[in-house]
DNA sequence: CTGGGGTCCT
DNA sequence: AGGACCC
Protein backbone atom coordinates (compact mmCIF):
# COMPACT_ATOMS: atom_id res chain seq x y z
CA UNK A 1 0.00 0.00 0.00
CA UNK A 2 1.40 3.51 -0.91
CA UNK A 3 2.21 6.16 1.91
CA UNK A 4 0.32 9.00 1.27
CA UNK A 5 2.64 11.43 3.30
CA UNK A 6 6.23 11.06 3.97
CA UNK A 7 6.65 13.32 6.95
CA UNK A 8 5.29 12.48 10.73
CA UNK A 9 4.51 15.82 11.45
CA UNK A 10 5.15 18.59 9.40
CA UNK A 11 2.50 19.91 11.00
CA UNK A 12 0.44 18.65 14.50
CA UNK A 13 -3.33 19.36 14.53
CA UNK A 14 -5.72 18.12 17.68
CA UNK A 15 -9.10 18.03 17.61
CA UNK A 16 -10.75 17.72 20.99
CA UNK A 17 -14.44 16.10 21.18
CA UNK A 18 -16.12 16.38 24.23
CA UNK A 19 -18.22 12.91 25.18
CA UNK A 20 -21.91 13.23 25.48
CA UNK A 21 -21.26 17.09 26.43
CA UNK A 22 -24.70 18.20 27.74
CA UNK A 23 -24.85 15.23 29.79
CA UNK A 24 -20.99 15.45 31.90
CA UNK A 25 -22.23 18.64 32.29
CA UNK A 26 -25.50 18.21 33.93
CA UNK A 27 -22.99 14.57 36.40
CA UNK A 28 -19.87 17.12 36.54
CA UNK A 29 -22.83 19.70 38.71
CA UNK A 30 -24.57 16.64 40.32
CA UNK A 31 -22.24 13.83 40.50
CA UNK A 32 -24.66 11.31 41.68
CA UNK A 33 -26.06 10.89 38.40
CA UNK A 34 -22.08 9.73 37.20
CA UNK A 35 -22.34 5.99 35.71
CA UNK A 36 -25.96 6.42 35.32
CA UNK A 37 -28.55 6.40 32.53
CA UNK A 38 -28.88 9.96 32.11
CA UNK A 39 -30.60 12.04 28.93
CA UNK A 40 -31.23 15.10 28.39
CA UNK A 41 -34.45 16.96 26.79
CA UNK A 42 -37.37 16.73 29.19
CA UNK A 43 -38.94 20.34 28.03
CA UNK A 44 -38.99 19.06 24.02
CA UNK A 45 -39.75 15.05 24.66
CA UNK A 46 -37.11 14.37 22.65
CA UNK A 47 -33.82 13.18 23.36
CA UNK A 48 -30.96 15.50 22.48
CA UNK A 49 -28.40 14.17 24.31
CA UNK A 50 -27.26 11.03 26.53
CA UNK A 51 -25.42 9.31 28.45
CA UNK A 52 -23.21 6.27 27.37
CA UNK A 53 -24.98 4.06 29.24
CA UNK A 54 -27.87 5.17 27.99
CA UNK A 55 -26.73 4.42 24.67
CA UNK A 56 -25.46 1.06 25.46
CA UNK A 57 -29.39 -0.23 26.38
CA UNK A 58 -30.04 1.37 22.45
CA UNK A 59 -31.19 4.78 23.58
CA UNK A 60 -30.54 7.37 20.64
CA UNK A 61 -30.34 10.91 19.89
CA UNK A 62 -34.20 12.10 18.26
CA UNK A 63 -36.34 9.50 20.21
CA UNK A 64 -39.17 10.43 22.06
CA UNK A 65 -38.81 10.51 25.77
CA UNK A 66 -41.42 8.46 26.10
CA UNK A 67 -39.56 5.51 23.95
CA UNK A 68 -36.25 6.17 25.98
CA UNK A 69 -38.27 5.44 28.87
CA UNK A 70 -39.57 1.89 27.68
CA UNK A 71 -36.64 0.74 26.06
CA UNK A 72 -34.63 2.00 29.32
CA UNK A 73 -36.75 1.63 32.74
CA UNK A 74 -35.35 4.30 34.81
CA UNK A 75 -33.13 6.56 32.89
CA UNK A 76 -32.93 10.37 34.51
CA UNK A 77 -34.64 12.65 31.63
CA UNK A 78 -33.25 16.41 32.69
CA UNK A 79 -34.62 19.59 30.96
CA UNK A 80 -31.32 21.11 29.11
CA UNK A 81 -29.61 24.22 30.73
CA UNK A 82 -27.76 25.42 28.22
CA UNK A 83 -26.44 28.50 30.28
CA UNK A 84 -24.16 25.57 32.22
CA UNK A 85 -23.28 24.14 29.08
CA UNK A 86 -21.63 27.53 28.03
CA UNK A 87 -20.12 28.41 30.82
CA UNK A 88 -18.52 24.55 30.64
CA UNK A 89 -17.47 25.56 27.20
CA UNK A 90 -15.57 29.00 28.31
CA UNK A 91 -14.51 26.68 31.07
CA UNK A 92 -12.21 24.02 28.59
CA UNK A 93 -11.43 26.50 25.78
CA UNK A 94 -9.72 28.20 28.79
CA UNK A 95 -7.51 25.54 29.65
CA UNK A 96 -6.64 24.54 25.90
CA UNK A 97 -5.41 28.22 26.10
CA UNK A 98 -3.12 27.37 28.33
CA UNK A 99 -1.36 24.67 26.10
CA UNK A 100 -1.33 26.58 22.73
CA UNK A 101 -2.39 30.02 21.78
CA UNK A 102 -3.97 28.91 18.58
CA UNK A 103 -7.04 27.90 19.14
CA UNK A 104 -9.97 27.25 16.85
CA UNK A 105 -13.59 26.88 19.01
CA UNK A 106 -15.11 24.54 16.40
CA UNK A 107 -18.79 24.72 18.51
CA UNK A 108 -19.86 24.35 21.85
CA UNK A 109 -17.95 21.24 22.50
CA UNK A 110 -15.40 20.70 20.09
CA UNK A 111 -11.88 22.25 19.17
CA UNK A 112 -9.18 22.66 17.10
CA UNK A 113 -5.81 23.13 18.87
CA UNK A 114 -3.03 23.89 16.75
CA UNK A 115 0.34 22.05 18.45
CA UNK A 116 2.92 22.67 15.72
CA UNK A 117 6.33 22.90 17.71
CA UNK A 118 5.31 22.30 21.21
CA UNK A 119 7.04 18.81 21.77
CA UNK A 120 10.08 20.39 23.04
CA UNK A 121 7.96 22.95 25.24
CA UNK A 122 6.39 19.78 27.33
CA UNK A 123 9.27 17.55 26.55
CA UNK A 124 7.05 14.91 25.26
CA UNK A 125 5.48 13.55 22.43
CA UNK A 126 1.69 14.92 21.11
CA UNK A 127 0.31 12.24 21.86
CA UNK A 128 1.52 12.95 25.46
CA UNK A 129 0.59 16.28 25.25
CA UNK A 130 -3.60 15.46 24.45
CA UNK A 131 -3.42 12.89 27.28
CA UNK A 132 -2.16 16.08 29.54
CA UNK A 133 -4.72 18.37 28.38
CA UNK A 134 -7.45 15.22 28.64
CA UNK A 135 -6.39 14.72 32.22
CA UNK A 136 -6.15 18.61 33.23
CA UNK A 137 -9.95 18.51 32.15
CA UNK A 138 -10.89 15.72 33.70
CA UNK A 139 -9.14 16.78 36.87
CA UNK A 140 -10.77 20.63 36.89
CA UNK A 141 -14.18 19.93 35.18
CA UNK A 142 -14.89 16.93 35.68
CA UNK A 143 -15.91 15.88 31.55
CA UNK A 144 -15.09 13.64 29.70
CA UNK A 145 -12.93 14.21 26.07
CA UNK A 146 -11.41 12.56 23.38
CA UNK A 147 -8.45 13.89 21.09
CA UNK A 148 -7.24 12.86 17.87
CA UNK A 149 -4.17 14.74 16.50
CA UNK A 150 -2.80 14.56 12.78
CA UNK A 151 -1.26 16.96 10.54
CA UNK A 152 -4.50 18.56 8.67
CA UNK A 153 -8.14 19.48 10.44
CA UNK A 154 -10.03 16.61 8.60
CA UNK A 155 -7.27 13.80 9.64
CA UNK A 156 -7.89 14.88 13.47
CA UNK A 157 -11.45 14.70 13.23
CA UNK A 158 -11.24 11.23 12.01
CA UNK A 159 -8.75 10.94 14.66
CA UNK A 160 -10.89 12.11 17.34
CA UNK A 161 -13.79 9.61 16.44
CA UNK A 162 -11.94 6.91 16.22
CA UNK A 163 -11.78 6.00 20.14
CA UNK A 164 -14.53 7.51 21.09
CA UNK A 165 -15.91 8.05 24.38
CA UNK A 166 -12.07 9.46 25.96
CA UNK A 167 -9.95 8.25 23.17
CA UNK A 168 -6.86 9.24 22.40
CA UNK A 169 -5.45 8.79 18.63
CA UNK A 170 -2.60 9.89 17.05
CA UNK A 171 -2.48 10.00 13.29
CA UNK A 172 1.26 10.41 12.00
CA UNK A 173 1.68 11.30 8.25
CA UNK A 174 3.31 8.12 6.92
CA UNK A 175 0.37 6.15 8.40
CA UNK A 176 -2.39 7.89 7.67
CA UNK A 177 -3.39 5.17 4.59
CA UNK A 178 -3.54 2.17 8.03
CA UNK A 179 -6.25 4.57 9.14
CA UNK A 180 -8.23 5.65 5.70
CA UNK A 181 -8.88 1.89 4.94
CA UNK A 182 -11.46 1.50 7.83
CA UNK A 183 -13.16 4.82 7.74
CA UNK A 184 -16.30 5.09 5.90
CA UNK A 185 -16.87 8.01 3.37
CA UNK A 186 -19.61 8.94 4.42
CA UNK A 187 -18.10 9.51 7.66
CA UNK A 188 -15.89 11.71 6.72
CA UNK A 189 -16.09 15.61 7.92
CA UNK A 190 -18.13 17.47 5.15
CA UNK A 191 -19.21 14.06 2.94
CA UNK A 192 -22.67 14.38 3.16
CA UNK A 193 -25.32 11.81 2.28
CA UNK A 194 -25.71 13.30 -0.97
CA UNK A 195 -21.73 13.18 -2.08
CA UNK A 196 -21.44 9.95 -0.24
CA UNK A 197 -24.19 8.44 -2.88
CA UNK A 198 -22.25 10.28 -5.73
CA UNK A 199 -18.75 8.85 -4.78
CA UNK A 200 -20.07 5.14 -4.35
CA UNK A 201 -21.09 5.15 -8.05
CA UNK A 202 -17.68 5.78 -8.73
CA UNK A 203 -16.83 2.82 -6.47
CA UNK A 204 -15.29 4.88 -3.56
CA UNK A 205 -16.60 3.63 -0.39
CA UNK A 206 -14.03 4.30 1.82
CA UNK A 207 -11.66 7.62 2.94
CA UNK A 208 -8.90 5.95 1.34
CA UNK A 209 -10.58 4.88 -2.02
CA UNK A 210 -11.14 8.68 -2.38
CA UNK A 211 -7.46 9.66 -1.42
CA UNK A 212 -6.07 7.54 -3.70
CA UNK A 213 -8.14 8.71 -6.36
CA UNK A 214 -6.05 11.27 -9.19
CA UNK A 215 -7.22 15.17 -8.65
CA UNK A 216 -7.75 15.30 -12.41
CA UNK A 217 -11.19 12.84 -11.38
CA UNK A 218 -12.33 15.12 -7.49
CA UNK A 219 -11.68 18.27 -10.02
CA UNK A 220 -13.94 16.99 -12.77
CA UNK A 221 -16.76 15.63 -10.49
CA UNK A 222 -16.64 17.88 -7.50
CA UNK A 223 -16.83 21.69 -6.49
CA UNK A 224 -14.23 23.31 -3.69
CA UNK A 225 -15.07 22.20 -0.63
CA UNK A 226 -14.87 18.39 -1.61
CA UNK A 227 -11.51 19.32 -3.18
CA UNK A 228 -9.88 20.58 0.14
CA UNK A 229 -11.36 17.78 1.55
CA UNK A 230 -9.42 15.54 -0.65
CA UNK A 231 -6.15 17.20 -0.12
CA UNK A 232 -6.64 17.15 3.74
CA UNK A 233 -7.49 13.34 3.53
CA UNK A 234 -3.70 13.07 1.44
CA UNK A 235 -2.51 15.00 4.56
CA UNK A 236 -2.16 18.31 2.90
CA UNK A 237 -3.75 20.87 4.60
CA UNK A 238 -6.40 23.05 2.93
CA UNK A 239 -8.77 24.26 5.36
CA UNK A 240 -8.10 27.20 6.99
CA UNK A 241 -7.73 27.28 10.81
CA UNK A 242 -9.54 29.86 12.44
CA UNK A 243 -8.72 31.11 15.46
CA UNK A 244 -11.10 33.58 16.87
CA UNK A 245 -8.88 35.97 18.74
CA UNK A 246 -10.68 39.04 20.31
CA UNK A 247 -8.61 42.67 18.64
CA UNK A 248 -6.25 44.26 20.77
CA UNK A 249 -7.16 47.12 19.83
CA UNK A 250 -9.64 48.34 17.44
CA UNK A 251 -10.00 51.46 15.43
CA UNK A 252 -12.61 53.61 13.68
CA UNK A 253 -12.10 56.10 10.98
CA UNK A 254 -14.36 58.67 10.11
CA UNK A 255 -13.67 61.49 7.43
CA UNK A 256 -15.18 64.73 7.74
CA UNK A 257 -17.19 66.57 4.87
CA UNK A 258 -15.98 69.64 4.02
CA UNK A 259 -12.67 69.00 4.89
CA UNK A 260 -10.65 71.25 7.50
CA UNK A 261 -8.52 74.06 7.30
CA UNK A 262 -7.47 75.47 10.27
CA UNK A 263 -7.46 73.73 13.88
CA UNK A 264 -10.99 75.90 14.88
CA UNK A 265 -12.80 74.25 12.27
CA UNK A 266 -13.02 70.89 14.37
CA UNK A 267 -14.90 72.03 17.09
CA UNK A 268 -17.71 72.88 14.92
CA UNK A 269 -20.74 70.51 16.10
CA UNK A 270 -22.39 70.06 12.25
CA UNK A 271 -18.49 68.27 11.51
CA UNK A 272 -17.87 66.69 14.99
CA UNK A 273 -21.66 65.12 15.78
CA UNK A 274 -20.98 62.51 12.73
CA UNK A 275 -17.76 61.17 14.57
CA UNK A 276 -19.21 61.56 18.11
CA UNK A 277 -22.12 59.01 16.57
CA UNK A 278 -20.43 57.06 15.23
CA UNK A 279 -18.00 56.39 18.17
CA UNK A 280 -21.07 56.01 20.06
CA UNK A 281 -22.40 53.30 18.41
CA UNK A 282 -19.08 51.39 17.92
CA UNK A 283 -18.78 51.25 21.81
CA UNK A 284 -22.11 50.14 22.07
CA UNK A 285 -21.36 47.27 19.96
CA UNK A 286 -18.40 46.89 21.66
CA UNK A 287 -19.84 46.42 24.80
CA UNK A 288 -22.54 44.06 23.33
CA UNK A 289 -19.87 41.72 22.02
CA UNK A 290 -17.43 41.67 24.65
CA UNK A 291 -19.51 42.10 27.14
CA UNK A 292 -18.05 40.56 30.78
CA UNK A 293 -14.49 39.28 28.78
CA UNK A 294 -12.88 42.22 27.92
CA UNK A 295 -12.43 45.90 29.67
CA UNK A 296 -13.09 48.84 27.40
CA UNK A 297 -10.68 51.94 27.44
CA UNK A 298 -10.13 54.57 24.73
CA UNK A 299 -6.55 54.64 24.05
CA UNK A 300 -6.57 57.38 21.31
CA UNK A 301 -8.14 59.48 19.41
CA UNK A 302 -5.90 60.30 16.39
CA UNK A 303 -6.73 62.85 14.10
CA UNK A 304 -4.99 62.63 10.33
CA UNK A 305 -5.53 65.44 7.88
C1' DC B 1 -34.24 9.65 10.33
C1' DT B 2 -35.55 14.72 14.20
C1' DG B 3 -34.75 19.87 13.55
C1' DG B 4 -33.34 24.65 14.52
C1' DG B 5 -29.54 27.53 13.61
C1' DG B 6 -25.38 28.39 11.38
C1' DT B 7 -21.60 28.66 7.59
C1' DC B 8 -19.72 28.23 3.19
C1' DC B 9 -20.17 27.82 -1.75
C1' DT B 10 -22.32 28.21 -6.49
C1' DA C 1 -31.51 32.57 -3.39
C1' DG C 2 -30.76 27.71 -2.80
C1' DG C 3 -27.99 23.67 -1.79
C1' DA C 4 -25.10 20.91 1.16
C1' DC C 5 -23.36 20.06 5.36
C1' DC C 6 -22.19 20.78 10.17
C1' DC C 7 -23.45 20.52 15.39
Amino acid sequence: MQVLSVHSWPQAIAHLDADAFFVSCEQASMPALKGKCVAVGKERGIIIALSYEAKAKGVKRGMFVSDAKRICPGIIILDSNHETYGLFSVRMFEILKRFSPKIEEYSVDEAFIDLTGLRRLYSCSYEEIAVKIQNTIEQELSISVSIGISITKVLAKIASKYKKPHGITAIPGNKIHLYLSNILIEDVWGIGPNTASLLKKFDIKTALDFALKNENFVKKYLSKPYIQIYKELKGEPSIEFIEKISPKSISKAKSFYPPSQKPEDLILPHQTMPFALSIYSLTLFLIMALKDRCFLFFKAISLAS
